[in-house]
DNA sequence: CGCTTGAATAAGTCATACCTTTGCGCGAAG
DNA sequence: CTTCGCGCAAAGGTATGACTTATTCAAGCG
């Protein structure tokens, strides 16, 4: 799924530095610094490059180097460029981002879902719900985790929208990196959990108005205490 | 903006042929191969390819060749991969997909900017608001289409997350191709103009709950017409 | 003081050689 | 006849040197 090679170590240094920050914004790096700093040749150096380019992160110039490209220019939506953020200095602001977003658009696949889900998605749905609550309620953090990101990964999918779907990773890496930095309770909060369950019995029974609500007041609560913990 | 030189230019070939299906998945292709087809060199076509493989639209693997991956493992946040499929054969479930995020993110969107819409955004959103009511009556679309456009990308951006306000471009691109390809009247629905101004006056306002509404308005309107229009 | 021109610089492109991985066929063993 | 494994060949991966092109900056000229 990554990229491969040197280019990839390459693309892994970097990208984490300078969504980090520690290469800040309107820095010039040079072809050659590179292929020393890394001990690689041209060719490696230039496909990294390259893909930072697609990324819009830098800007190759002649004559002058690889300027490092403000923060505002980039492609905030690609999943390197997310996972770099989370990882860095910029993982508070990265994380209200993507709790925006998931407020905008979990509720909205929720509604879908009622309306598109299959009865295997519709199944799988209600064994999760069951399941986030036996491990709630053990306190069983690492598979509620798991079972919670697939539960948002279905509902995601089952809304029949591409573009839905493919937050899946991202949804997941926020709920991961919420749990990883304890960013939330050591127990998942009964009222959560009770959530999922209206989620997915709406969705079971296509009722899409109430699919739609309760996946917002997930979605909205967790920005809510995400927020507080960040302030 | 876009990328520069050979590599570019041979990523303007591959990645709509590929968009659009007449690469199909599954395909492979040779590095030997598009050099001959290009008239280039080893080193661009090796860059267009990782540029595409970021995108993770085609998988290089030694001893079988670079194959193109299923559809639906293509990064369809990129802004490239969107304005390919646009042009291409899958317009239509692209403009879906579009229209069902727009659903979701615009009324999100129009909410928060009625919170943090600077005072510089309200007065550009009255006037654009104004505008669009003049060059709707006078049914000059081009100018109208530019006016809605900027007015949804204000809204976006006024909104304070980056997230969104980086899906300017896109819903550009799909007003753009809307008004293009004949897909909405030949003059504005005075329906839909009466519904920016009330945006525009309810972020003025500071009035989040009545924006979100009026966007919604707008958005799922325009995703209903669409959907109409495509069946 | 401004404009032109030229030289220096760094990226862009090409051709080539060589390395590394891996699919597949062939042959030997069971 | 089947199966296992070994080795070859094919394709991408990396390195390097030569050359091209665009662009900045400054020196020199009007």
């Amino acid at each position: 799924m990554e990229i491969q090679g040197l280019p990839g170590r390459l693309l892994a240094d970097l990208g984490p530095a300078i969504a980090g920050g520690e290469i800040p914004e309107g820095s010039v790096l040079r072809t050659e610094e590179l292929e020393e700093r890394f001990r690689v040749s041209r060719t490696v150096v230039r496909e990294a490059v390259r893909i930072l380019e697609s990324m819009r992160m830098v800007a190759p110039k002649r004559r002058v180097g690889i300027t490092v490209r403000p923060k505002s220019e980039w492609d905030v939506f690609d999943p390197l460029v997310i996972r770099w953020r989370l990882a860095g200095a910029d993982r508070a602001a990265q994380l209200r981002s993507l709790g925006s977003l998931r407020v905008a658009v979990e509720p909205a696949a929720a509604a879908l879902a009622a309306v598109h889900a299959s009865d295997d998605d519709r199944r799988e749905l209600s064994a999760l719900a069951v399941e986030l609550t036996v491990t709630a309620r053990a306190a069983d953090l690492e598979t509620f985790l798991a079972h919670d990101i697939a539960f948002h990964a279905i509902v995601l999918r089952a809304s029949g929208n591409e573009m839905f779907a493919h937050l899946k990773d991202t949804v997941g890496a926020v709920l991961t990196g919420r749990t990883e930095h304890h960013l939330m309770p050591h127990q998942p909060r009964p009222y959560a959990v009770q959530l999922h369950r209206e989620v997915a019995e709406a969705i079971c029974a296509g009722d899409a108005e109430l699919a739609e609500r309760s996946m917002r007041t997930i979605v909205a609560g967790a920005l809510d205490e995400l927020n507080a913990t960040l302030d």
